[in-house]
DNA sequence: TTTTGGTTGTTAATTTTTTCACGTTGTGCA
DNA sequence: TGCACAACGTGAAAAAATTAACAACCAAAA
């Protein structure tokens, strides 16, 4: 019988995505060991919760001595990744698209872009930085022969949901979403929407919200 | 005496800002009312927790016809935005920073990047995206000039901390930051981190954790 | 007019998340 | 060795967020 997996919010996942990028950092700058301390500073919260989140990777902290910096970021791989590399695929190579897949492919470990798409013709069969990009066409066939089950969604917010759907049908299981709009697909499907206006407009709240705490 | 305002979570704020934005999209179909319900799933939600929501801007909505979208628009915005149009500045025009800026300029009505600025002179003096790049030695003064209290920092994550140092220095009060690390700096300025990699290693995990509940 | 059906505003209950508190443990030093 | 210290692991408490529940209400149909 299968163990029965606790499941993991989606707050800790990411604090453990975030600890984990600190902690690649110390380790290359010669760290062996952190407190939970220090790694709450990281996400500005408190070391019990940073505890509370590293017991969900099997916690291994030595007393007085901290966590070791090597075996965290190994059991958070453990956890937080698949057994392989996985596939992930950019749709929509605009200015968007471009930025992302210059910035993540052929840059991580534990997953690559390995294809792009547009429907625009004078993209399709380009490499661009360093990655083939295919037309919407060939989705399902470079889809399946890549085991490609994760996407990352850059088209126009018209073109969305209809893309979105082609997605689901090609057999993908998450897309991260950036066109500002609500998506509606198959249920047992991800989809985490970055919403930019979003968090922007976010800010800039919080920034006067900030002001009226100092000054009330 | 000015009203103790009882502070709203970062939670709600997020929504209400999915909830305008899907309420000036039914407006521009000529949609005037909508239910709850029909704002909960656009933030995958339910009708309680939208109706709670709307309380915090002051609800108005009526029985049996649900809310009126042109005052759910405007009373969203009297709490979200500033009396008058945000000025923004960007900070990094590279390949991410080119896109954010093509993205909000002259979009938006309730605040504008007005601002770009970038360390290589080969950017500065331009007018990239109908916004004119500075040199980060003008910062301060174009700040000061365009009372620009808001700041999205697009920079290599090496450059982000001395970066935000200036950006405080200048009198910002929140910095949407997009490198991922950590930024220390003074505790009244709201710095909001983007980290485009942990949202997609969430995604990655969240694809396998539905196959698993599936499956389990 | 009265009933029916469906929605809001709001309080109460529940669930989730965070924080506290403290016994335990490893380290370093006298 | 024995003591002081600081950090861990974890159950319990507290806080925050979500969901449920329901009276009041409105519109439309009977
Ligand atoms: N640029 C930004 O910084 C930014 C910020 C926030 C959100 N977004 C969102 O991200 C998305 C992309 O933004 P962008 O600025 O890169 O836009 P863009 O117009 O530069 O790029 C869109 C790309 O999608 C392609 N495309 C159009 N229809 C398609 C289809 N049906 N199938 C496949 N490809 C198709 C186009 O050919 C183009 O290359 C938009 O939804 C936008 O709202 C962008
Ligand atoms: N491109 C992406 O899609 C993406 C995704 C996630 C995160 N990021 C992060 O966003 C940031 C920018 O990414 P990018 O791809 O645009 O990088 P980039 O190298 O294309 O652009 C960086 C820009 O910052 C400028 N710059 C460098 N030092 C500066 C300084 N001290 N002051 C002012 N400007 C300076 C450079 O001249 C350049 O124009 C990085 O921190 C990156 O990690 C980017």
């Amino acid at each position: 019988m299968l163990k029965m997996k606790k499941k993991i919010s989606e707050r800790t996942i990411e604090r453990l995505s975030i600890y984990r990028r600190y902690l690649k950092e110390i380790q290359a700058q010669g760290k062996s060991r952190v407190y939970s301390h220090e790694l709450a500073k990281v996400v500005s919260g408190t070391a019990a919760q940073v505890r509370r989140d590293l017991m969900e990777v099997g916690c291994n902290g030595c007393s007085s001595k901290g966590y070791e910096v090597e075996s965290l970021i190994i059991e958070i791989g453990d956890l937080l990744d698949c057994s392989e590399v996985e596939n992930v695929a950019l749709v929509g190579v605009g200015n968007l698209g471009r930025a992302v897949l210059g910035f993540f492919s052929g840059k991580k470990e534990n997953f690559d872009i390995v294809a792009a798409f547009d429907s625009n013709p004078d993209k399709c069969g380009r490499i661009i930085c360093g990655r083939r990009c295919y037309h919407m066409d060939d989705l399902q066939e470079v889809f399946q022969k890549n085991r490609i089950s994760t996407a990352i969604l850059a088209v126009p917010v018209e073109e969305a949901e209809k893309v979105a759907k082609t997605l689901v049908e090609a057999g993908v299981r998450a897309i991260l979403n950036f066109a500002p709009t609500h998506l509606t697909v198959n249920n047992d499907v991800f989809i985490h929407t970055l919403d930019m206006t979003m968090e922007l407009e976010k800010t800039i709240f919080f920034s006067r919200q900030n002001l009226n705490l100092k000054e009330g």
